[in-house]
DNA sequence: CATAAGTTTTCGGTATGCCTAAATACTACG
DNA sequence: CGTAGTATTTAGGCATACCGAAAACTTATG
């Protein structure tokens, strides 16, 4: 059932995976080949073995769609790098922005026996460091109540439950402003003339005003709350 | 200086340098060939590469011999190999015929800061669950005190202190026989034409024979002890 | 609805690392 | 000391995965 992938293969699956983890479109041949740092004509030649292998559907021209066989390799493969994320941050003492790349490399290299000692090990967490949902050995995906910070309007108030990790910049950026994950934030306004989203911080003993660029604030997650100022959520777990 | 070696490249260099780490004389290219599992030929071409990289020694229809650079680069490698394993033993539950083939897949994939934090958190130990040194992060190598079980004379005792992790069902067999690393012996006679060895184990609350097989003999390695049996050396680290 | 603009695929080519088969160099024995 | 036998290298090929350039197709526009 299951011919060992290469490392190739994996990143493609992965990447196609990633791309409609937060949206709907599916992902187009150039952008695949934008998101992997490799030209247009090398994704049609792989697309096309992806088909052969019953990982994608695609038609020429059109765009690229995992199948059930493909979205269950991509989930083992998220799977994998988000436990993977969790261990060097919770055993080695990483930091959030160094984690990425290190468990790029990686998750395919370790053994399914790996991984699952590992999450064991880890107790069976649902959550990596940046809030991201970690599927789980079956493939059930933990649902995730969120919105992207840039989609709130202003009166808006939540908690931060996810922080894409793909920009460790950013990721430093983030720590050095203070703002991590469970950190509560209310939507105050929009500058003018399409400027940043400025967004009240709840800090012990005081409250600050934090402008929020447009990148940062695609890729910070609030978890959904009530549409008045001052009303955070219930803590969760 | 160091320009990313590939994964073939790392693997001939640690087999041509584990070849000498127990023995002197050099590796010759089917050797190479034989313990890498690919055809002589392909050794020829990868060699020449190996040259070309400054990290072998050779002239044709000669012996491969390590560079000073290339013994620096497979002392990194054998590092992490048993960094690996001894995390794969301690943290996540691995029994010591599991790990051989999952650390020699990670050691590819893990960085340098991968490595210095796992041995951190090991408390950088010299020896892996083997027995086997694990070189410093500057390629000192702990000096090991012992002797084949198949170089020893009738009389000799000792304890095993390194018991070779390449074959793992012979680590399996060794484990159902309570033959473990630590584990007190004394060589009593070789039986009659060739036969195997016999070797007395000392155990809490008694002694047994065991007939030690010539592979298992090559294998089972014992810190140098007085030559009267019944006298056993002073307990190590 | 034709054509320009943009996207995708096809078509040679490159680099690795492996293979088998054939040629060449060593070595050891009669 | 020559030659048979073994070890090693060379030669020609295969698979993967990448590239740039050119051809084929879609889409958007006048």
């Amino acid at each position: 059932m299951k011919s060992q992938l290469s490392s190739s293969t994996e990143d493609y699956v992965k990447t196609i995976y990633a791309f409609t983890e937060w949206q709907d479109a599916p992902i187009t041949s150039s952008q695949l080949a934008a998101r992997l740092g490799v030209a247009n004509s090398s994704v049609s030649e792989m697309v096309r073995k992806l088909k052969d292998l019953g990982l994608v559907d695609h038609r020429p021209y059109g765009a690229v769609r995992l199948t059930e066989e493909g979205r269950r390799v991509a989930l083992t493969m998220v799977r994998r790098h988000r436990l993977l994320e969790t261990f060097l941050v919770n055993e080695l003492g990483y930091s959030w922005d160094e984690v990425h790349v290190e468990a790029e490399l990686l998750e395919h290299a370790v053994s399914d026996l790996f991984v699952e000692r590992l999450a064991a090990k880890l107790g069976d967490p649902s959550r990596d460091p940046h809030g991201d949902p970690i599927p789980t050995a079956e493939g059930a995906v933990p649902r995730i109540d969120a919105h992207r910070l840039s989609e709130l309007d202003p009166g808006h108030a939540g908690r931060i439950t996810r922080i894409s990790d793909e920009n460790p910049d950013l990721l430093r950026y983030l720590a050095q402003e203070r703002i991590f994950l469970d950190t509560d934030v209310t939507v105050v306004r929009r500058k003018p003339f399409g400027g940043p989203l400025v967004v009240r911080i709840d800090e012990g003993g005081g409250s600050r005003d934090f402008d929020v660029a447009d990148e940062v604030a695609d890729a910070v997650w609030v978890r959904s709350g009530p549409a008045h100022p001052g009303c955070t959520l219930e803590p969760g777990t």
